[in-house]
DNA sequence: TTTGGTAGTCATATTTTTGTGACTAATTGA
DNA sequence: TCAATTAGTCACAAAAATATGACTACCAAA
């Protein structure tokens, strides 16, 4: 049987995976946003230019899925979410530092 | 007037340019075939599995355009063309691998 | 002169990503 | 109790990325 999954085609590319999963419109910003300090959802919204509670929430739970983000409820105050740079999320700093050097070019 | 534009987000993220420019499904496995010699069109069409002629005309056009491809014409033998990495290309290298490292964890 | 390899383009279709606007639900302050 | 803030979800629409299949054009070997 020529069975074919809809992910069919192996990576080949060990890079790809991460790049991936800091594709998108918005996942860059929100990860600088959290190296900055631990991020929520309003601000986020209100913060980066453009954006939609639909993208913001998409792109947040899949950096949550990653593992890039952990996402924490503070039961405070006003009683909220955040989301903070996990430690892998941490251990990516250099590597975005790496690619803006590289993004003046 | 409240003119806007398409692009109306500023990016506000340094990382992005590059992240943008080795996004979609085919280039980051294109500039690794690249990394190992000269690449030509028909090549990566056979080498790359699922890939289809469009998409690595899109894709290589971009790499050109992005200036981390060079285009050159051998006129030898059959007759060809040849994708080589440029020296912007080239210095990007030690960035796929420490994306590499990172795609392992 | 037909076949096959080179490197594509083009129009169209499908799929994926992103955006819009309405709605929910809990908490808090006035 | 009313209004605002918190953090979303949901159905749907629009836009962007990717795929398909037909077609072009050049060169060389059989």
């Amino acid at each position: 049987m020529t069975t074919k999954k809809v992910e069919d085609t192996a990576p080949d590319c060990p890079a790809q995976g991460l790049l991936k999963q800091l594709s998108g419109k918005w996942k860059p910003q929100i990860f600088l946003h959290a190296v900055e300090g631990p991020v929520r959802f309003n601000s986020l919204l209100r913060d980066i230019n453009g954006a939609n509670k639909q993208s913001i929430a998409v792109a947040l739970r899949e950096l949550e899925e990653f593992g890039l983000l952990d996402k924490n409820v503070v039961t405070q105050k006003p009683l909220h979410i955040e989301y903070t740079l996990s430690d892998k999320g941490k251990s990516l700093i250099p590597v975005f530092r790496q690619l803006e050097l590289f993004s003046d070019k």
